[in-house]
DNA sequence: TTGAAAGCGCTAACAA
DNA sequence: TTGTTAGCGCTTTCAA
């Protein structure tokens, strides 16, 4: 068994209650006192007992993350940017994963729920508000990424996709391209929605229609890029210019283009989402800002659990950046 | 106030312990109670404080992982690895990230201890093996990554760095290459080490030396590689090909080479160590089996809380694979 | 098969 | 300034 408090009540001399509140640097404590109970403490290696704490204080110093899967840097970044803000506060985070599974992520809920965690910042795919809805009759407060769901007065942080689609778009159109693709993520893809209304803005605005067939169904993940890639480097009719729903896409897109002799931007431009940082290609992408999300939810959250926030429902957007390098050719 | 076991023995009229016992399946409760018990704790959507839990058991069901940086995919999956091993015998996993910082590393341990997890895979940089005596000392059971601390008797799962290194090597020298370079990690880098010692051997084999001017110290992130590559690119005398500390230092390296003008593997051959997913460059480059190490890992830990582990250290030595890409250029 | 009571290690109200 | 005491919600003897 591990040191307790009493053990160090005995050693020095005092209380359980006064050691305890010099060991938490509480108010009512003779200097000395202190001084000496924290020194006994150091010596003995006495380390407090969380669950003890918690359970007393019928509150954990952490922050529960539910993300799809770490293992994605757009993830992974979230988590530290996350991580760094709550440490500032002394809170530590417990990341759990789901892989988008529902029934991952009501289990996930279940254990942040049964860890009495302090808040939790979730990225639940869909619209399974029903999840929120369990997070929410508990009362636990939260934030979610991306389109606040439905009816729930919920604290949401999210990029501002469609923007950025625009800007990507309007800046395909200023070099020229007037034959615009974009690569669709699919249908439950609440972000490929938002950027293909932003690409349609955008070249509305300049007089363009996108056209239906340079949208193409679906790629989100290298393999799948891959593939569509190999499906246009045989295709007739292609775009100049392609928007990419995000940079892996981007990459096997522009692999199996490479592949098959069609250079990029020579033969045709690509832009990315993402900004991904393992990028070798130097390809122009509009960039989500993960730290900056993670940094907002953060914030948000302990605003929340610390109960300065306010009741009513914040949305938090965040402005993306195009980044320009090489993979797209002026055609003006 | 959350519901607690009491207010479920209120409601169906039976003791807190009976409750208890029934709700979590132990014998000697009626068949019909325990139904009847676990139907209204549902019903009142209770779940049970896992603080108090805890602590009435005197232990928690989480296992601790301390790693470099999450946002690392190398230790993102380890970390995946193991939350899937774990979560068979319902464990959670506490993640903590250091930095490699010592100061971080400390707290990380402290914040192990605190919560009384059953135990914690580490991955602790260099040689700090008081780190490691720290948890010894509490009587923490615990897994390191790489070389086994010291003295310690320590399990210990790692990828065989030496071999891969030496297959790597050997691959170039095969492709002709004899101006060999390798891109160390820094001093505190075991791995570099015994990378070193590898590509040493292999080239020695073939009655070449490894030739001090073109070990480059150090280089382990992408920045750094960019670094080391701006300054490669201006530099006299090259070698002709590079084996990188891994997939990101040689993501820098190629990344500030192709600004300067320089290609790969036209102008010099990279070999990077990981075989990061997401890497868009064809890099030729040494497989560390992350995944199974994690799981390894995982399972070594799990036997030591569960006291099968034997009482002698285990030290398990994975293979590395060379992944043959494009990255290295025939000389013959 | 069920219930009463003690105790896990800590905090916090109150008394001294 | 310090000590006493009563919980926090659960598990676990031991009795009934």
């Amino acid at each position: 068994m591990r040191l307790t408090i009493s053990d160090i009540a005995k050693k020095t001399g005092y209380a359980k209650s006064t050691v305890s509140a010099a060991l938490n640097n509480k108010p009512g404590v003779k200097p000395e006192t202190r001084e000496e109970i924290c020194r006994i403490a150091e010596e003995m290696n006495y380390i407090p007992n969380e669950f003890a704490r918690n359970l007393s204080m019928q509150t954990a110093n952490i922050i529960g993350i539910i993300v799809r899967d770490i293992t994605n840097p757009f993830y992974a970044k979230i988590c530290r940017a996350v991580e760094n803000v709550a440490a500032r506060y002394s809170y530590t985070t417990l990341i759990l994963n789901t892989d988008g599974i529902r029934e991952k992520e009501l289990n996930a809920i279940r254990v942040m729920l049964g860890q009495r965690v302090s808040g939790v910042i979730v990225d639940i795919s869909g619209k399974d508000t029903d999840l929120l809805e369990e997070l929410d009759k508990f009362g636990m407060p939260f934030v979610v990424f991306g389109t606040a769901a439905g009816e729930l007065s919920v604290d949401s942080v999210e990029a501002d996709d469609y923007n950025g689609a625009y800007q990507a778009a309007e800046y395909l159109y200023l070099a020229g391209h007037r034959k615009i693709g974009f690569v669709h993520g699919g249908p439950e893809s609440v972000y490929s929605q938002r950027r293909l209304g932003g690409i349609r803005e955008a070249l509305e605005q300049r007089g363009i229609r996108l056209e239906e067939k340079y949208i193409y169904y679906k790629a989100k993940t290298i393999q799948e890029g891959y593939l569509l890639g190999k499906q246009l480097a045989g295709a007739q009719d292609l775009p100049t210019a392609l928007i990419a729903y995000n940079d892996l896409t981007a990459v096997g897109i522009i692999r199996a283009l490479e592949e098959s002799g069609l250079h990029v931007p020579e033969d045709i431009s690509i832009i990315g989402f993402d900004d991904i940082e393992l990028m070798t290609f130097p390809l122009t992408t509009v960039q989500i800002p993960e730290y900056e999300m993670g940094e907002n939810a953060a914030a948000l959250l302990l605003e929340r659990i610390m109960g300065k926030g306010s009741d009513t429902r914040r949305e938090v957007l965040l402005k993306t950046k195009l980044v320009v390098r090489k993979s797209v050719k002026r055609l003006l």
